[in-house]
DNA sequence: AATTAAAGTGAGTAATCACTCATTTAGGAG
DNA sequence: CTCCTAAATGAGTGATTACTCACTTTAATT
């Protein structure tokens, strides 16, 4: 059970300049969103698009030109959004202004609140990951992205807290490998993999932070 | 640079009951193997893959009765052999009869046991990660795989290890699954994401370990 | 009410798709 | 060589595809 009305609504607002989407634009956009998380962008027909948007397929086209933009106007707000954390200017204040435990802290505002994030917009997450694979615009777009911002702030709270002492010797990339290993595995297994299970996220979270902080800590 | 030639043959080995594969149906798994690992599986089509192999398109649909048929024979196969250490009766031998540290080196063999075999075959890696989400067929062997044999070995194993005092209290479907986000994140890392970086192995798999080790240990 | 531009329509199109089948080729047994 | 069967072929087929375009509807402004 998936709030598509929210996801959607997260859509317009990145729309570049809030410009306003009309009605039917919405419907496509639910309507591909939908699709695109079922049966992945090359098996999905603009047709099928259209028809649960309610829509002529000529309509589809008078927004974006073509198959491949729509997907793309959906997936780069998403993946802008999911990185937001990294761009706040206060991200990694914790780690600088609470040395004891700051990574502790760091990771669990960061876990909470891209889980969240994740579980709004389950099936957007599922066609990044489905289909970043085969598009070389969204790959780019994820690697200026990752590049850019994720690392070097990730980098730079991990410099930090190894001046304190507080971290295992081991090259930074390794260590945000692992981190975000574990952190977009317990994401793709709670939301995509099996996620009609009986889960107790609360406690999952603990879990995957207290793995995460032993892991790294300094022995 | 991968070795295709040793991909087929693994296949080839697994095909029920040693029945041989003609040379043109091993150029057609050659090439559709390629193909499907660069377009994924539905942007693949049947006379491009014949055309690599040197094939008329209508040789294979002689061997496959369909295109899925063709996919599931490629896919199959692999998940088997990925899964085999499992199968081994001796597989968590280590864990019993050498209880110091019992851990380490059950995952060291088999990280590197399976990182090898990543390695040689990384292209059946990814279509099977890619294709996963799409084919009921694949996910329904897959569970079947996975909650058969891999968990309740994994289970076992925990167990034991949980009675010697040497693990986290932790329930043991989260600790696999941080152990297999772990591996799995290195591996998908590794040979897919940035397969082209100066990868150090050797320390990247003693790393992962050391991660994984200390985040798993009893406090 | 008249005007206008944007939004929406759906029949039409050329290309491509997976798959079929009547026919030909290859290779081993006698 | 003669059979014979399995392997291989490739032209053909109907269905589906993304996309176009001449046209109609909508809605805001004068």
């Amino acid at each position: 059970m998936t709030d598509f009305k929210k996801m959607v609504e997260t859509l317009e607002q990145t729309t570049e300049k809030d410009r306003k989407l009309t009605p039917k634009q919405e419907q496509i956009l639910k309507a591909a969103v939908e699709i695109f998380a079922e049966k992945g962008y090359a098996s999905s027909s603009t047709s099928e698009i259209a028809a649960k948007a309610n829509v002529a397929e000529g309509t589809i086209f008078r927004h974006y030109k073509t198959k491949k933009e729509l997907l793309i106007s959906i997936v780069t707000p998403f993946m802008t959004k999911f990185t937001l954390p990294f761009f706040a200017s206060h991200f990694a204040k914790e780690v600088f202004e609470e040395p004891p435990e700051g990574l502790e802290s760091l990771l669990r505002t960061l876990l909470k609140n891209r889980f969240e994030f994740a579980k709004e917009n389950a099936p957007l997450l599922r066609i990044v990951i489905q289909e970043m694979a085969f598009h070389p615009e969204l790959q780019e777009n994820f690697q200026e992205v990752f590049l850019e911002e994720i690392f070097p702030k990730f980098e730079e709270a991990l410099n930090h807290l190894k001046e304190k002492g507080k971290l295992v010797e081991m090259p930074n990339a390794s260590i945000i490998r692992m981190i975000i290993s574990s952190v977009v595995g317990f994401l793709v297994t709670r939301f995509i993999i099996a996620p009609d299970l009986n889960w107790e996220d609360e406690k999952e979270i603990d879990y995957t932070i207290d793995f995460i902080m032993h892991g790294l800590a300094q022995k």
